[in-house]
RNA sequence: UCCUCCUUAGCUCAGUUGGUUAGAGCGUCGGACUGUUAAUCCGCAGGUCCUAGGUUCAAGUCCUAGAGGAGGAGCCA
């Protein structure tokens, strides 16, 4: 039996495959399925004077998702997505399917959700799993091609970490506990042991978000390591990051083209090296006080708000020439294209005016920015619109990083904590900084977010004992297959997303 | 928790100032076409206009309440 993907290995050859029938289209004498076998894509074609009536019968019978078996010769085509058909000989039908729910055309999110475990057949969706799977696969190599240690955190814990998120409440025989928001904690106790660690697991956060962004239950990936700094840290980003766009870039080029990816960020990424802007000439720029590349974010943004208004001139005015073709009268078919067309400006239109009025929000909220305040969601898209590949963000006021972050002795008013950006408006992908190792300095930290001494001892014992300078971070699975895969939804990024108010299929 | 918007055919949506029998595309089904790429073309079927109440001669359309959904704020990866 041989899988899709390796139908380039079999041109001219009889072979067997099996799969299910995604989509049927027909003519006279001439049945086109396209079979999917998870592996990948592929067309394959029963001619009537090929295979008889019978077998032909049967073909044309088949509907989307039933499951078959398929005898033929693989024949080359550059017109197939894999460059690869199928010229079927035999067919052999394995599992019916009626009343298949998830067409091939549009459909809405809710739908597609309350259909989620159906959908992931769909070839959009089976691209963006194979990017995630390549993503894991190239995260893992590059920290263990880089000495880490591969060790998870629990996730059943008796405190919230970093004390502000809300938590998943449950029950560890008749003891309250929490599932884990962060396996940081434990991370920094590991490498003191491991020297270099990550670790990869699931995290869950109670928060009310409804945001394109937010998950209840996402994965994340967050290296440790001791005897290193800050700066340090920033460049295990950078190359990090650098490695698994790379990697992506190279192995899922198929994946990356059927999602209509434009992949010039990601060829920016591998040369060009990532800004890295204190707080303090983040929020200049944010303000419009830093010019970058001769320009003021200010002047960035109006003249974005000005190139959507003229879009929105032309879309309106090719509404209105094709209103008046179809006024004019034309048959059927030309109608039906030309009202199509007109539907897909309007849609744009609805989503350009969004944009639009969002710009001066954006100008107001960045032009009033306050200093000593965390970037919200506008703030990021601000800075981000700045430049075209990552932006490091470094040294924010102590006040709004959790308690184990390191003070700076320079500037006792600064931790040395880093936030990772994504461009195109992913916003934040990337949380870190340098861990704290002054234990009264912790201990002033703990009182101060009224944190529960008692479950701090063990992680307090890690600087009486041995302390050392180290730093890490955490990288957002399903943020980062989000931005690779330029997916509007973070749902889309992860099989069975939970976030509040979805926890079925 | 707060703000804005949405709920009409299996799916995606249109429905003007409240006014005759509720509209389209796609999908399903039937038919045509020997190379289609979300094929195309012709035809049939398909409706509790989210729910409850109210205003009115008349409600998909207006009002009140509720349910569900989308986006955003806060918070964050």
């Amino acid at each position: 039996m041989i899988q899709i993907k390796d139908f380039k290995d079999y041109e001219g050859q009889n072979i067997q495959t099996q799969g299910w029938v995604t989509n049927r289209r027909s003519s006279k004498g001439l049945e086109f399925l396209i079979l999917r076998d998870g592996s990948g894509f592929a067309q394959c074609i029963v001619n009537l004077e090929d295979v008889g009536e019978e077998i032909f019968a049967k073909a044309s019978k088949l509907t989307q998702e039933s499951s078959v078996k398929l005898t033929g010769k693989v024949v080359k085509d550059e017109r197939q997505i894999g460059g690869y058909e199928l010229h079927v000989s035999d067919l052999e039908l394995i599992g019916t399917s009626v009343d298949y729910p998830v067409s091939n055309k549009e459909h809405g999110i809710e739908f597609l959700m309350d259909h989620r475990h159906l959908w992931l057949r769909s070839r959009r969706q089976w691209a963006i799993l194979k990017i995630r799977n390549r993503l894991i696969f190239a995260i893992n190599n590059f920290f263990q091609k880089e000495g880490f240690v591969q060790t998870d955190s629990p996730i059943f814990t008796p405190n919230a970490a970093e004390g502000s998120t809300t938590l998943f409440a449950s029950n560890f025989y008749d003891e309250p506990a929490y599932l884990a928001q962060t396996g940081q904690l434990y991370g920094e106790a590991m490498a003191m042991a491991m020297g270099k660690i990550y670790t990869f697991g699931p995290t869950f956060r109670a928060e009310k978000s409804k945001t394109r962004r937010h998950l209840s239950e996402f994965w994340m990936i967050e290296p440790e390591m001791a005897f290193h700094d800050n700066d340090m840290n920033m460049d295990v980003i950078e190359s990090f990051i650098k490695y698994i766009t790379g990697d992506v870039l190279e192995n899922c080029k198929t994946e990356l083209e059927m999602l209509e990816r434009d992949t010039t960020v990601f060829k920016k990424i591998a040369t060009e090296k990532f800004p890295r802007l204190t707080y303090d000439e983040a929020v200049d720029i944010i303000k419009g006080k830093k010019k970058v590349n001769g320009k003021t974010s200010i002047e960035v943004l109006e003249a974005d708000l000005n190139d959507i208004k003229l879009q929105i001139e032309a879309n309106k005015k090719e509404i209105s020439e094709k209103e008046k073709i179809i006024a004019g009268g034309v048959k059927k078919g030309k109608r039906n294209f030309l009202q199509n067309r007109i539907d897909t400006l309007k849609n744009e239109i609805r989503k350009l005016e969004i944009k639009a009025g969002n710009i001066p929000k954006w100008i107001d909220s960045a032009a009033n920015f306050e200093y000593g305040n965390d970037f919200g969601g506008s703030d990021e898209t601000v800075i981000t619109r700045m430049f075209d590949v990552p932006v490091m963000v470094y040294n924010w006021p102590h006040q709004i990083k959790a308690f184990y972050m390191k003070r700076d002795a320079e500037n006792p008013e600064l931790a040395k904590g880093v936030d990772v950006l994504a461009p195109e408006g992913y916003g934040e992908i990337v949380g870190g900084g340098e861990r704290e190792t002054d234990l009264n300095l912790l201990l002033e930290k703990i009182e101060e977010h009224k944190l529960p001494m008692k479950e701090f001892e063990w992680y307090l014992d890690l600087r009486r004992y041995g302390s050392v300078p180290h730093a890490g971070f955490g990288l957002g699975l399903e943020r980062t297959v989000a931005w690779i895969c330029g997916t509007q939804h973070i749902r889309e990024t992860i099989p069975f997303p939970r976030y509040y108010g979805r926890l079925r299929p």
